[in-house]
DNA sequence: ACCGGTATGAGAATGCGTTATCATGCCGGC
DNA sequence: GCCGGCATGATAACGCATTCTCATACCGGT
């Protein structure tokens, strides 16, 4: 069963507290400001649960490695930042991707990301 | 400079006769059908260069690993079968997408992946 | 507070895509 | 057809993200 470690409940805190989807190494990075002993492979372990348990959503960008971000965030986009690789959300959905797929396709999901630099970097 | 191998020639020929972006493990398979001798380091290194020189572009797209298609095509997006891994053209692109940004954000590209199954798989 | 057992953390190990190595092959100018 | 030199191919090596190992820490039921 699961325990209610100072680990788990950091880590949960950093997805609570940051509104974008996060890379292990990140989640480290914000981890260690509540727990500082945090190690890589708790943060491995964790993430990987709560995206079992549904908690967190995993979210699979161009560029490689696995983002995690809050389940419960409704219907979005992404824009990936090319300077700081950053990825931040995008509220709105120009709908109507089932008409594009070609002839005899089956569509079951989509992913929109736009490339740019963030208000940060610019 | 640039010689005019059988292996290049091979590995161009792929690329003119298959439609979609390809992953250097593909190439090697269609390339081995007409120099079988064709190793993985020469699909590596020709694959880069004809990049290198603009006549392919490469296709970063989610589950990792670069793919490479004519740079010739005209602005299109793809879908990727969850079920062969393969990548497929989608020819219309609804626009309109620099509105979507955030306030601040500077958008200089955007790709537009559909997920599903293909005609073969379904 | 005690104790059994799960979670943690540091580093080793793994998997996979890509690149480097280097002896040999073959393109192409002569 | 000859030869110099770049290209090739089999394999080793690499980089990187992720997972495993195992001694230790600490959660939580008692």
């Amino acid at each position: 069963m699961q325990r209610d470690t100072r680990q788990r409940t950091a880590i949960r805190r950093v997805f609570m507290s940051v509104e974008r989807p996060l890379k292990p190494d990140e989640v480290l990075e914000h981890g260690q400001r509540i727990v500082p002993s945090l190690g890589l492979a708790t943060v491995y372990r964790n993430v990987k649960a709560l995206a079992g348990e549904g908690w967190l959503s995993e979210v699979d960008l161009p560029g490689g490695g696995l983002r995690y971000e809050l389940a419960s965030r409704p219907h979005h986009h992404h824009f990936l930042c090319r300077s700081c690789d950053q990825v931040f959300d995008i509220q709105r959905c120009p709908d109507g991707f089932m008409e594009l797929a070609p002839e005899g396709f089956e569509i079951d999901g989509h992913e929109l990301i736009l490339y740019g630099r963030c208000a940060a970097c610019r």
